[in-house]
RNA sequence: GGGCGGUUAGCUCAGUGGGAGAGCGCUUCCUUGACACGGAAGAGGUCGUAAGUUCAAUCCUUACACCGCCCACCA
């Protein structure tokens, strides 16, 4: 569009206000079109991989993705520009329990439970759910201006991932680090199906902590133990009490049996453990191994017997012992039954508020209970052991690095990754049952077959009906997309990847497994560098959500600033060391107006009479003017900055430095002084260098304008996206005329300030009295700044910041008095503390060098600087 | 209970061992040939509290208060 116009020759016909909506679209679907964003591997230059962190198929872009995945796009693009072997590798992920939990419910509208559908047409149903609902997050991807190489898209149900699973999955267990075996694990009702320790929440409710005594005698319910707990119904399984062998309230008692109430059917013995905090409750405990983790623990370490009474229903079940009446109540109702029975029988003591923290399940939220079940674990502590390593020798490393310490601390007490799920869309497990009970684990059914054929001599195999937990596909996925375990070239050249980013949230959940199970198939570490991104919240701090009401889309922020201003919004307010963005839309709005404000310079530069040179060079460097020589000192320095700042992975600091840079210092300053005559010869050529420079510097954050503008300036190339990283030796440097002209900056700031006191109409010319030895350049860009007239009075001062210094402002004389006694007043006060500073013996004694010869020079500036004032001040009073 | 962040202008946040900053909001002026999604000039803060280290502390140390996050087997 602009280039149209610029050939047009009508620039100014464009509108004042930038529409991204016009822009974004069309340019991606040119991007996608030319395959820029995709790349193949090529040893010949440095790699910079990063894989994608899988979204859920069943997700959608939420400001999270802004705050993770917006600086992906970010780092691809710029080290793409810098000419490495730049891709950004996307996928999916089939989201296990999400989506099996969105089918489910979709069945329950038809009046169907998955069970009337049978497994082989509910994962049908679930590719096709997959396929056609699925994935719409990759579409928004697209429309933020997210780059990643679509065309090595992955999904984690893939055939070629599915058999790198099965093959990890086989390779584990035949090195006996995944096993099967009842456990207690965390079983979440609603879900059906087991859930990670790592995907547990913990929430706080308010709750009764019940005394209850457990008597010696069915005759006698006073005489007995009390304990303490906050969940009743469990005592059905009850197996002992538990007191701390050296309380002496109850070091009698140890070996006695109790009876278990309300049912009184059976006792109990008194067991004595450490693990007992004889501080809390009354200091005895029951102990119900099948329901609760602490007391599978002690009971493991007294042999005790571990019944359920619990069934995965979460309803009260008698298979292992009597439950009276209580068969078939869900757990809270028999909570409840069984209060009322112990308080009717004179067992229950006390009901003590008491605030406890309930397990729950990340994605169903319903309560977890723990339940004894057989299952399928992976043995953590010996991948642990390398991924520990790894961290401490430094081959893998934080950013912010205090995240280090949380996954250092994790690994250290790593429990067994229970990784059976019983649900049906997934990666089944690859392992089969003879009718005899036998395991057989094989990568493909085949060779299962001729397994059980060879060693226990029986074709007749069942496979196992649980699937993976989803993360076991995603902990192999810097490698399984590079095609592992094929030697591929890609898995050559892009493994290991050079950063990952991701939210805090998932360090146990992904990022430390795939550390472990990389170490332990690529054995070297997946990604040198983790990058913790912040988590954002709303204005207010709190975390979005559908319930509060203040979730806000991405999409539609998109849609009504402009995905460059979106990113823009939440890229500057990232932080290396911050946690947390608190999301305002004023931020946003904000952006907006910094792209109107780029679009707005752009049309200044297309519609310079003397019109745009053809190819992008710098006149010869005599020709080049003051504030030329300033704005290409300043584009140098912001070059350099920003190359640190990303290379730091500071995405805030990087958006802030160009943010300034084309603000504050092109358009505030430089284009204002574009505007005086003797620019005429060469000033479109250093504007439309100096902003194709800005606009490479501004890509990997806002891709979409600042595509739009530097195709419409003199570049070379088809695309800003392939354009090089600016070089700032490609230029010429000179500080010394830079300075010159942030001298006249403050001269003009300050005419300005004295205009407004005397209340000039902003067209209204000032007149200044300019010493001869301000150069004419000079004393013109000090007419147009600062709309004055110049008359030229005698030289005054040595160097031009003298020189400057000394300029008079024509004023009434009461303005003039009333500034120059403001002046007086704060250089006094200042000559005041640098003289009191100086005269500090143990000041000028002990303080480094150069700091006290500093002061020395602000204090004889100042000194000048009131002598000239004061003289200013005198020659006001005498008489013309 | 343990660990980690945070506390700076009305709001959201930068920042530094040696004269407190931005954006938004607010006040005044300005529709000047890029831009009112703009320009210019301003007002506004005892940098959470208290001790300590230092010639010098908003910055370093300690304690405390409040807010937030993570971890943990308080039954």
């Amino acid at each position: 569009m602009l280039g149209a116009a610029r050939n047009a020759g009508a620039p100014m016909d464009l509108p004042k206000q930038y529409d991204p909506q016009a822009v974004e679209p069309r340019l991606y679907a040119l991007w996608e079109l030319h395959g820029y964003f995709h790349e193949d591997p090529d040893p010949a230059r440095p790699p910079f991989i990063i894989c994608m962190p899988p979204p859920n198929v069943t997700g959608r872009a939420h400001l999270g993705h802004g705050s993770t995945f917006a600086p992906m796009d970010v780092l691809t693009r710029y080290h793409r520009m810098l000419g490495q072997n730049a891709d950004w590798l996307p996928g999916v992920d089939h989201a296990a329990i999400a989506t099996e939990a969105v089918l489910v419910k979709q069945l329950a509208r038809e009046g169907l439970r998955r069970e009337d559908l049978g497994r082989e047409r509910f994962v049908e149903r679930a590719w096709e759910w997959s396929r056609s609902y699925g994935g719409q997050i990759e579409e928004q991807f697209r429309r933020l201006g997210f780059g990643p190489d679509w065309q090595r898209s992955r999904f984690t149900m893939d055939e070629a991932l599915s058999s790198a699973v099965r093959r990890v999955f086989v390779q584990l267990y035949r090195e006996g680090l995944i096993y099967r075996g009842t456990r207690l694990v965390n079983w979440d009702p609603s879900a059906q199906s087991t859930v990670s320790d790592a995907e547990l929440e913990y929430a706080e409710r308010d709750g009764h902590l019940w005394r209850i005594r457990y008597p010696f005698s069915k005759a006698d319910p006073a005489d007995g133990v009390e304990i303490a707990t906050t969940r009743p119904e469990t005592m059905l399984a009850d197996v002992a009490i538990a007191v701390h062998p050296r309380d002496p309230r109850y070091s009698e008692w140890i070996g006695r049996n109790v009876w278990l109430p309300p049912l009184l059917e059976r006792t109990i013995p008194i067991v004595a453990d450490e693990a007992v905090d004889p501080e809390f409750g009354t200091g005895a405990v029951k102990i119900t191994p099948a329901h609760d983790p602490l007391d599978y623990e002690i009971g493991e370490r007294h042999g005790l017997p571990m019944p359920s009474v619990i069934d995965l229903r979460a309803r009260i079940t008698g298979v292992d012992v009597p439950v009276g009446p209580y068969a078939d109540l869900d757990r809270f109702e028999a909570r409840e039954r069984i209060l009322g029975d112990l308080q009717e029988l004179g067992f229950l003591l006390e009901a003590q508020p008491h605030r406890y923290s309930v397990a729950t399940s990340e994605r169903s939220g319903d309560i977890v209970e723990p339940l004894l079940s057989l299952q399928w674990f992976v043995k953590m502590v010996a991948l642990a052991k390398p991924a520990l390593d790894a961290y401490r020798d430094g081959r893998v490393r934080f950013v912010p690095e205090r995240y280090g310490r949380t996954y250092e601390h994790w690994l250290e007490n790593i429990r067994d990754w229970n990784i059976s799920r019983q649900i049906w869309w997934g990666q089944q497990l690859p392992v089969w049952y003879t009718p005899d009970g036998h395991e057989v684990v094989a990568e493909t059914e085949n060779e299962a077959l001729d397994v059980a054929a060879q060693t226990y001599g029986t074709r007749d195999l069942t496979r196992d009906p649980d699937t993976l937990d989803t993360w076991f596909s995603s902990g192999i996925w810097p490698f399984s997309i590079l095609g592992w375990p094929s030697e591929t070239t890609e898995l050559r050249c892009w493994y290991p990847s050079q950063a990952l980013l991701t939210g805090g949230d998932i360090i146990f959940l992904w990022v430390a497994r795939m550390v472990m199970l990389g170490l332990h198939f690529m054995h070297r570490v997946p990604f040198p560098d983790i990058v913790i991104t912040p988590t954002v919240f709303d204005a207010a701090g709190r975390k979005m959500s559908k319930s509060i009401g203040n979730v806000i889309d991405p999409m539609a922020l998109a849609e009504k600033y402009g995905a460059d201003a979106f990113r823009i919004s939440i890229l500057r307010q990232m932080r290396l060391e911050g946690q947390e963005i608190r999301y305002q839309e004023s931020r946003c709005e904000e952006a907006r107006n910094f792209n109107n404000k780029i679009w707005n310079a752009t049309r200044y530069i297309l519609g310079l009479p003397e019109g745009l040179p053809e190819a992008m060079t710098l006149p010869s460097e005599t020709a080049l003017t003051h504030a030329d020589r300033w704005i290409l000192t300043r584009l140098r320095s912001t070059i350099v900055t920003m190359g640190e700042l990303l290379d730091r992975y500071d995405f805030g600091n990087a958006a802030e430095t160009i943010y300034r840079f084309v603000w504050y210092e092109f358009c505030d300053w430089y284009v204002e002084a574009t505007k005086a005559d003797q620019n005429g010869a060469t000033r479109a050529a250093v504007l439309s260098f100096v902003w194709n420079n800005a606009m490479r510097l501004l890509h990997p954050l806002a891709p979409f304008i600042s595509e739009e503008v530097w195709l419409a300036l003199p570049h070379d190339g088809q695309t800003i996206v392939t354009a090089t990283w600016p070089d700032p030796l490609e230029f010429p440097d000179s500080p010394a005329d830079a300075h010159d002209f942030t001298l006249l900056q403050r001269t003009v700031e300050r005419v300005r300030n004295m205009r407004a006191e005397i209340g000039l109409h902003p067209r209204e010319r000032v007149t200044l009295d300019v010493p001869a030895n301000v150069p004419e350049p000079i004393a013109a860009l000090l007419a147009l700044l600062a709309t004055a007239t110049i008359e030229r009075c005698a030289a005054a001062g040595d160097g031009l910041g003298a020189a400057l210094a000394a300029v008079r402002v024509r004023a009434p004389r009461g303005v003039l008095e009333e500034r120059y006694n403001k002046q007086v007043q704060h250089l006094r006060s200042e000559i005041d503390r640098g003289e009191k500073k100086l005269g500090n013996e143990a000041f000028v004694a002990k303080a480094a060098g150069d700091v006290v010869a500093k002061e020395r020079e602000k204090l004889d500036a100042y000194r000048m600087e009131l002598a000239r004032v004061e003289a200013a001040l005198r020659a006001l009073k005498e008489p013309a």
